[in-house]
DNA sequence: TCTGGGGTCCTAGGACCC
DNA sequence: TCTGGGGTCCTAGGACCC
């Protein structure tokens, strides 16, 4: 069976439209972001910088490291525009995220050449159109295409011939594998675990025991190339959540009260975008110690108005602040809906599950608010989504990250 | 070296139903 | 009345991915 499946994967890419953007950050050390690193460059890379790193200790690791503010437009329109290249190819693309998705290239090889001629000429052209580079696996499954486009990185192509790609796989470590991070890795490195081929050798009982059943029994099978998986084009959000590291606060409501009202505004405001209300609610509580606490509910009827949303998730705090009394640190505050209902059109819906009278159904109270958010919601489509909120403004000091960052990292509801 | 924000999936225990 | 077993839902936590 010829291997048909690409993994296309744009190289550092935030980093590299800041460097497309502005010919003087080419070939040196960047990173996008300030607090945090949100991307760096592979120049950057070589001194150990990286996603996710506090802008301190980078600047610590490379002192001449370039700190560029982010063209968060930019990326969403160049990230888009790749994967348009893969659509004039085959209409089988499972997109994973703003820069990365799959492709299946089996049925047009007849019109554009063999996999591995098509993936040499969407890096071409994604360089030629968009000047970025790209690197791109190709292989029988998605779990070795995308290991094969890691392995490519960076601005590569790899092709894994069916004939040998055991012998492929089985050499490289572990660590690359989809769904090994550093605690998967720190088990399997205790029982003398460090490859592939390794984990391939290992009784997938002692795995299953190991790891758990599912993971065991995953990875047993990934090891071997089985990898039963297929694309998926049209993948929906099954939950949508926001959060806010707040630094070190009193866990006081004058504090987590406004950010809660914030936090479900962005999320509600989603939901009643794509006309998809949630049953569960679940916030998370980090203390100063960086430990967190959940706390969920699953109501009777879906919801997606802000204010019931808002007051719901302070339920929720307040129950877990109240079971760990010697906490006195917030350090972050999360709130998540997942249950998402279709709902065909927007309904009258009001606020239940609450054992609160002036709640009820069809009341003043819960009128006026089905009116405020309605008339919030076209407000922004007139004027976006900065033109009108809750506490956004005296927040934006304290938000550590753009909302335009934010809405890259959201999924399709 | 304590560091962001958006998600997904799995596990384990308990409640509840048949 | 006691006993067993399976399925499903809910909750809390954890690991992982980009």
């Amino acid at each position: 069976m010829e291997p048909t499946i690409l993994h296309a994967d744009l190289d550092a890419f935030y980093a590299s439209v800041e460097q497309l953007l502005d010919p003087s950050l080419r070939g040196k050390p960047i990173a996008v972001g300030g607090g945090v690193v949100l991307a760096a460059s592979y120049e950057a890379r070589v001194f150990g910088v990286r996603g996710g790193m506090p802008g301190r200790r980078a600047r610590e690791l490379c002192p001449q490291l370039i700190f560029v503010g982010g063209n968060f437009g930019e990326y969403q329109r160049l990230g888009d525009a790749a994967i348009k290249v893969l659509d004039d190819f085959t209409p089988l693309v499972e997109r994973i995220s703003i820069d990365e998705a799959f492709a299946d290239v089996a049925g047009c090889t007849h019109l554009f050449g063999s996999p591995a001629e098509i993936a040499a000429t969407v890096r071409r052209r994604v360089r030629a159109e968009l000047g970025l580079p790209i690197s791109i696996g190709v292989a029988r499954t998605k779990h070795l295409a995308k290991i094969a486009s890691q392995v490519a990185k960076p601005d590569g192509l790899v092709v894994v011939d069916p004939a040998t790609e055991l012998a492929f796989l089985h050499d490289l470590p572990v660590g690359l594998m989809w769904g090994v991070g550093p605690a998967t890795k720190a088990r399997l490195a205790e029982i003398g675990i460090e490859t592939i081929g390794q984990l391939a050798k290992t009784h997938s009982g002692a795995l299953r025991r190991l790891l758990g059943p599912a993971a065991g029994e995953k990875l047993a099978s990934l090891a071997w190339n089985r990898d039963p998986r297929k694309l998926e084009t049209h993948r929906r959000a099954h939950s949508a959540g926001a959060q806010s590291a707040l630094g070190k606060r009193p866990a006081e409501a004058h504090v987590f009260g406004p950010v809660l009202l914030h936090l479900a505004d962005r999320v509600a405001s989603r939901l009643r975008a794509k006309s998809r209300p949630g049953r569960t609610v679940t916030v998370r509580v980090r203390f100063a110690d960086l430990h967190a606490v959940t706390r969920s509910v699953t109501l009777d009827q879906p919801i997606s108005a802000t204010a019931m949303l808002a007051e719901i998730a302070e339920e929720l705090v307040r129950g877990v602040l109240a079971a760990n009394p010697r906490e006195k640190t917030i350090s972050l505050l999360a709130i998540s809906v997942s249950q998402l209902e279709e709902s065909a059109e927007l309904q009258l819906e009001l606020p239940l599950g609450l054992d609160d009278e002036k709640q009820r159904p069809g009341s003043k109270k819960g009128l006026a608010r089905f009116g405020a958010d309605r008339a919030i919601d076209k407000i922004r489509q007139r004027f976006g989504r900065e033109a009108v909120g809750y506490g956004a403004v005296a927040l934006e000091a304290r938000r550590s990250v753009p909302d335009a960052f934010r809405e890259l990292a959201e999924k399709e509801l």
